[in-house]
DNA sequence: CGGTCCGTACTAGTATCCAAGGATACAAGT
DNA sequence: ACTTGTATCCTTGGATACTAGTACGGACCG
């Protein structure tokens, strides 16, 4: 390794990290369809680290179904699977909005606090287009509303679940009308926790939680080439 | 390949999922405990492959929240988190019982006979203290509920959270009355399908999820060494 | 001209080697 | 006797070499 000059050394390390929130950011932006092949050894010299912990990264992408490994042949992005995405939103929907219905109960002044003060950032964030910070207010509010339900790790699934969910999200956005009606939801969301209605908070979670859901199909169907089935076989 | 003289290549070879499913079962099992070490270069050597595989093993495992990592100490068995046990059991709580408050609308006729089947098999391997058996037709049934509510994927999400529960479980094993509420419970089950009374399967599922649930705190005062915050550190 | 076969150039899987950091045991100095 | 410095061993992380299996393209044959 230690070649001309070690610029590998001098240079800031690429971490395994980064590469996979690389791969993870251009597989949910789209940048890289299903079918996409991926080689190990092409990934790992882009980015100045070997085999080793590319496969790493590689490995947990397809964990998450990102990515299709199928040895002696290659590694492809993976189709969208229909079915997945339902059960995720199941899943999503099913857990969220039982926990925040024991939120509304638990939910300090201090908690409300928080969840005002990221509200605004999020109006603020809408206010500007900054849909990466958006993005990352709601995660962070909806991640602090499981914590304040009392379910710290229930995250990690929920973010599993979501992976899938963020992909189709992508593909539906540029819906104009969408952001108006998330931050609504959002407002109410807080209200109904602020006001303590369990019922009201699970109602409008479920609202909420849907609005994304409903379009699968009219994107699956504008979009066959990313979903399962739309092309004969990879 | 089978060529003389050399005994690890004409033995049937062992794969990765073997050694996973070992070490899990070992350490579900309890016969690896919370605090022990394991060393990538002998498990690799113990059963006859390189780092490389083990190394995907023991990263699977620590995934699952079983195997902690420490960069340039050591890999060792996790403590089990109270927490993370409980959020598991939410989980599993949450996703379960409404499935099958939907798959009560929705078995067939077919479905029945399947469960009908399975239960009767459950009887005879309690009957015969065939417990590895038994846990085997317990998750089949859970499973093939999950399919019957029509959310095949969020089976691979059960198997996660289970698998910290199932390490709780075995801590709790010998209690002599529990084969006999567990099956009591399971044909409830599917007497409540059988009829189609949504409301009912749920009852039934929440109570039959906390049949095992609530045994935590006393199983976690009755092995601190196993559990989180029972060694100082490590 | 069409079909088959074989070689080549990939792929991921595995093995092995090196690097870097931490723990520990031992020895030297106070 | 205690503290501190050091040397050694062990750990995981990363890099590289090698294996085996697949796909594809071109050449050869019918």
């Amino acid at each position: 390794m230690a070649r001309l000059g070690n610029l590998a050394k001098m240079a800031p390390r690429i971490t395994v990290e980064q590469v996979y929130d690389d791969l993870h950011g251009r597989i949910v932006r789209g940048e890289l369809r299903p079918g996409d092949a991926l080689s190990e050894t092409r990934v790992a010299e882009s980015v100045g680290l070997s085999r080793t912990p590319v496969r790493e990264v590689f490995w947990r992408l397809a964990e998450v179904g990102f990515l299709r490994v199928v040895p002696q042949v290659g590694t492809f992005v993976a189709p969208i699977n229909v079915q997945a995405v339902r059960d995720n939103h199941f899943i999503r929907e099913t857990l969220e909005c039982r926990a925040i219905g024991q939120a509304a109960g638990l939910a300090g002044p201090a908690d409300l606090v928080a969840l005002r003060d990221n509200l605004a950032q999020q109006d603020a964030a809408m206010a500007a287009n900054d849909f990466a910070a958006f993005f990352a207010l709601d995660e962070a509010m909806h991640r602090s509303l499981m914590e304040i339900a009392g379910h710290p790790f229930v995250w990690s699934v929920i973010t599993g679940a979501k992976a899938q969910l963020d992909r189709v999200r992508f593909l539906s956005l540029g819906e104009p009308e969408w952001p108006q009606m998330i931050m609504a939801q959002h407002h109410e969301l807080v209200a109904a926790l602020a006001a303590g209605d369990s019922n009201a908070a699970t109602r409008v979670m479920t609202a909420h939680l849907r609005t994304a859901f409903a379009a699968i199909d009219r994107i699956a169907a504008s979009h066959p080439d990313f979903f399962d089935g739309g092309l004969p076989n990879r």
